[in-house]
DNA sequence: ATTATCAATGTAAGCGCTTACAAGTGTATT
DNA sequence: AATACACTTGTAAGCGCTTACATTGATAAT
């Protein structure tokens, strides 16, 4: 910290009020163990030498310190925003600070990110989705630190998490597109290494072809990061390929959106000569014209009942428990029947 | 934190290394000043054992955080996003770790978030905008915590600041504006009430209209919060006007987002029935249909140089200098000229 | 009146780390 | 050979707080 020579310590509090430190301490933590008197002469002198308890002497002392920590992948757009928003809401109203740190999706940063936070005294993290080495998990374990999973949901996995099944939620939509009668379909996604969403939701893509007989093998893959940039930039690959994909299905909102203003770059008609959707429906869904057909998370759900597992877990109430959030698709006009074959 | 009873400390590492505690923590902080053999034995040790420092202890003893805190407004949108991201990477590479909270633009929730990031001990602190308490800075001063504000920059205020103008940056767009032949000029700004920036926009377009011998008074202002919703709800209730402005400034891209959703709702078409600008250039603003007018404001370059001149401040280098950076109006599709009167 | 009980407060032992200072060792200088 | 010095490592005193345990005084129970 900066050099606090100045300000003022429990001592010079309790000095003030003349009593004994301890006695400021329960004033602070449970005042009602306090004489209504007392409490309120060391009230006082707290509010006037407008003392501070220093965090970190506390944390160690007390070997708690109501914070929960999370590391989300990106702070860049708008994805993790909404729920994570609500989250530390829901997180503050149980006494508990939220400390966010992003990892740019690199396995490495978010290794050192967790290590950081868990350092730092977290009482619990969130973490976003399953996939990460193991040894992070033992890491977890050993520092007896409770995490929580957030924007992935499959029973197969046995950890707590609080999320929904990519699989499935893409599934619905393309199956959608497929009854709308596309056969020539791409995808745009985000890098699916050391992302089970991202494959995930390719994985619910390729399941829908396969009950429609449609070979898998015939999707058009790109995998790219998740920036608007990217997304024009693999849409106009994908228009140079012949024959050219009458829908191309992106992996989030973001990607969708960059594709939807570089095919009007192209002059290229949304939906009436390509459709396009997204993943998410975060607001850039429904502002972008045409808007976006794709599939709704409840981020605000998601990141409230996360909020509210995790204390559990924390206080020792639960020893984690798993919440399956429903995603619904919305309809929009980004999505149409192909275009008549010339 | 979780209980940490099984996590290594500095002495299990300096007993398995067969050293005292000290040449530990020396050879963590200044390997330098460890011979190699020994440094190797106690790294190993490290290694072995999975020990992390424990960061209450190290801040209470060093009394220092290689930490920096930063209160935003909101997370909830992209505008602090990308010059937050910036700041924090620019922060990484002095060994700075950046700690975020946001405020939801509640002066009583910053001023508590401001103390909490005090009391963990942050070296030194990134403000948005000068608006605030002098009881906040006062409590800075006492704590000897450097500040830096961001997003504003103002040669009359006398505090260090990384910043642009937001008078001449509206100002330069709002002129354009009448430029092009607008005189029925409405301004849908985000709530100026401790918001400097805000409060500046407003100012600029007030000063554009004077310099062009408009009547400031005949501007008609709409204050909402920044929300793509209410930029909505703001537009509909200007199309209720009469006589109807024929452009609507917007105090940042996401209420002129929410405008031009609006306004395409309505069926009234832009530019050709209205015009609408925006204020930041952040992606939004290139993906809507039409793109939108608005100030470009280099967030990347205002991140870095806020952490660059942060780290010097609270490193001592630096008594605090302010730095204004330049924006410059986008001229895209969403401006043109007025509507010929029926 | 005596004892058990309880509420309010004080005493002091850490929590895990850094760092000033002391101590020990080896090398250069005279 | 004696002295000085640099370099490496150890010793131990805190940093500001919480909390187990001790103490005190008052009230209730017998």
């Amino acid at each position: 910290m900066g050099k606090t020579r100045s300000a003022p310590t429990l001592n010079d509090v309790a000095k003030a009020a003349g009593v004994s430190t301890a006695t400021v301490s329960r004033c602070l933590n449970s005042p009602e163990r306090v004489v209504e008197s007392t409490r309120k002469r060391v009230m006082q002198a707290v509010e006037s030498l407008g003392y501070t308890p220093n965090f970190a002497a506390r944390v160690m002392a007390a070997n708690r310190s109501f914070t929960i920590g999370a590391i989300i992948p990106t702070m860049d757009n708008a994805i993790f925003a909404r729920g994570l928003q609500e989250f530390q809401d829901q997180l503050r109203e149980s006494g508990y600070t939220l400390l966010v740190s992003s990892s740019a999706y690199d396995p490495e940063v978010e290794r050192e990110q967790i290590r950081t936070l868990v350092a730092r005294g977290a009482d619990g993290l969130l973490l976003i989705g399953y996939a990460r080495d193991a040894e992070i998990y033992n890491y977890l374990e050993q520092h007896q630190i409770p995490s929580l999973v957030a924007w992935s949901y499959d029973p197969r996995v046995q950890r707590p998490s609080v999320g929904f099944s990519n699989t499935a939620a893409m599934g619905e939509l393309a199956r959608k597109v497929i009854l709308t009668g596309h056969r020539q379909i791409a995808m745009i996604s985000g890098k699916t290494k050391g992302n089970d969403r991202a494959q995930s939701r390719v994985e619910g893509v390729r399941l829908a072809m396969t009950e429609n007989s449609l070979d898998p093998d015939t999707l058009t893959l790109i995998e790219t990061t998740y920036e608007i940039e990217k997304g024009a930039e693999a849409l106009r690959k994908l228009m140079n390929l012949s024959p050219r994909p009458t829908v191309v299905i992106c992996g989030n909102d973001v990607l969708a959106a960059g594709a939807l203003r570089e095919a009007r770059n192209l002059g290229i008609q949304v939906p009436e000569q390509l459709s396009i959707t997204g993943f998410d429906d975060i607001e850039l869904a429904e502002i972008v014209s045409p808007s976006l057909t794709t599939v709704h998370v409840p981020h605000r759900e998601m990141g409230r009942k996360a909020a509210q597992e995790l204390v559990e877990m924390v206080e020792g109430r639960s020893e984690g428990r798993s919440v399956c959030i429903d995603t619904r698709m919305v309809v929009r006009h980004s999505l149409a029947g192909p275009p008549d074959l010339p």
